[in-house]
DNA sequence: TTGTACGCGTTATCAC
DNA sequence: GTGATAACGCGTACAA
């Protein structure tokens, strides 16, 4: 059993291949109403199934959008055990398919660029998660076709962003714990880079301790990676340390998971004896003992929003260059991992 | 700037695109040396990106692979929120990419078929996770590329199997439970369905109770969906309901950690009023407190063996059906959420 | 080693 | 206004 291919349809429709792409690509203004009938007849009755290699090769679109997440260094997976990852995949998955799109997700090797698997498979988008070095972007650009960024402050013409206001998050969340009462209050974080979202957390710390005439203290902020491990390491190190510290503004809820073990681990009680505070909301902060105070984003709907603006730049390829970032909305929400000192 | 096309390169390299073609493609026995290096000095200066639509085109090889996971009936958006399929995933993609395969990433309408997109895409083969309904095989049958379903109990000899023993792990825990003095063991399962890895637990469960002689109690089962708000409802309906409960067999870590939260809002501590089990061993299981006692699969690896069977059955066409189902290895691991009753 | 037909759908061009 | 013909996109592999 061969493919069905556009010529056979035209055969039994008795028509040319033309007319046959013309009806089922909607472009029903040059075809007789007789003539489109007959064709919607013959492709059903052959299920006719159109190869997208195909159509790639005539028209340059494949239908198809890159998606991007960071991954581990040693074992090179996918960094999807972070639940904020997946949730983003699952609103930008939802709307590509919806929109007839497919995705390819993947991961891209430490010092490989994209541009190849762009070129290769013909993207008609791409969705960039995480933050790479400058010549990952560099790179990026010369690909002809829309690109998204989240997660990042690259502010280049050339990407369209779609972020939330991490340095608010990363003020209200310490502001959270200055109103009620804490005074040493610990951060713990990935990796401050340069342009990452880490770091504008980190600022609106700073913003919010400063406000507050608190002083600004180098030795409170525990800085490693994004995983839970550290988060509990880091949480026996204040214990063991820093008893001074009475809060803990950790950068994802991941690592907040993790300084609650650990602090746990310690004998320590959260939140009668340290305060903790997330940051991205996912789905298991509400899940856990006691429920995790967080700053939280829609991430899901962060997702579509980015699959939408994608969208809309690949089927207005005149739109001209990207406009200002889409910055998604943020709250604190406040369950029970914060106390009030007296 | 336009793409560099083969022919580009074979007159940069002053050779035929054949040639070209041969060389890229490793086929060097028809070739001189000579103008082997030749072709590989202008691919290079060129900066030559193969098109992979073209190729597709040409020879029904698209090096892209298909992976389905199951979603949300409400809201179409992919079940990535269990860790479980997170992790698979992880497993798959990397090992893919390290072959030079992407992945497609998609769920499946309920109702739609796979073969569609298989047939759109030139997929060279799929991975299927979950179970689906009887239609979707016969559906997926026709696609002439091997499959590997995981999560299924669908032997037919057109589909590749990478499993495990859901039965001996239903088994397990039900048996560790017992053997620990509990008799009033509930089950806390997502969907009963014929040949779903569920009912295989199911079954392992009634084992071990006829095993010692317990009466297997039909209102003990609490079947639903798989999700972490069902786990808390049931453990509420245990406690208000079925006092005499003193054990709950969750069939997913994701739903045992639901039980456990909904225990913990009815006031009940585990492991000293319920104990609990889970299954999968996600990453969080070990950062819950207590610490989840639950069955064990290496998902990752699991994920990894998937992409491993496909690849080995894509490279070998002849090596004719697909022999016996992979069984992936299972233990129980013994944390802190089972009480030995005295 | 090379020339070239082929895979399949699109679209510009031309004919009625 | 309808519809058909054919060139094109790019890489592959057979015949010469």
């Amino acid at each position: 059993m061969k493919r069905i291919t556009i010529r056979d349809v035209s055969e039994r429709a008795g028509v040319s291949t033309a007319a046959v792409s013309y009806v089922l690509n909607g472009r029903e203004g040059k075809v007789s109403p007789d003539t489109i009938l007959r064709v919607r007849r013959a492709a059903e009755e052959l299920n006719y199934i159109p190869d997208f290699s195909a159509r790639s090769l005539a028209n340059n679109k494949s239908k198809l959008i890159g998606v991007v997440i960071p991954q581990t260094e040693e074992h090179k997976q996918l960094l999807l055990q972070n639940p904020f990852y997946s949730e983003l995949i699952c609103g930008i998955e939802a709307r590509l398919r919806q929109s007839g799109y497919h995705m390819i997700l993947s991961g891209v090797e430490k010092g490989e660029g994209y541009l190849d698997t762009s070129m290769q498979r013909n993207l008609d988008g791409a969705i960039i998660m995480g933050i790479y070095q400058e010549s990952f972007y560099e790179d990026l650009k010369k690909a002809r076709m829309p690109i998204v960024l989240i997660d990042s402050y690259v502010y280049d013409s050339h990407f369209h962003v779609v972020g939330i206001d991490d340095e608010l998050g990363g003020y209200l969340a310490t502001k959270h714990f200055i109103d009620n009462g804490h005074t040493n209050i610990a951060l713990v974080t990935g990796m401050i880079r340069k342009d990452g979202v880490v770091e504008k957390r980190f600022l609106g710390y700073k913003r919010a301790l400063k406000e507050a005439g608190l002083f600004y203290h180098p030795d409170h902020v525990f800085e490693h990676s994004v995983t839970y491990e550290f988060g509990q390491e880091a949480a026996k190190l204040i214990v063991a340390k820093y008893p001074e510290i009475t809060a803990v503004f950790a950068t994802s809820d991941l690592m907040a998971m993790g300084v609650m073990q650990g602090l746990r681990d310690e004998g320590k009680v959260v939140p009668q004896d340290v305060s903790v505070i997330g940051f991205d909301d996912i789905t298991i902060a509400r899940m856990c003992t006691p429920p995790l105070t967080t700053i939280m984003q829609d991430t899901i709907n962060r997702g579509i929003t980015a699959a939408d603006r994608l969208l809309s730049a690949i089927h207005n390829p005149d739109g001209g260059l990207p406009q200002e970032p889409t910055i998604m909305p943020l709250t604190l929400v406040n369950r029970d991992t914060v106390r009030k000192l007296s």
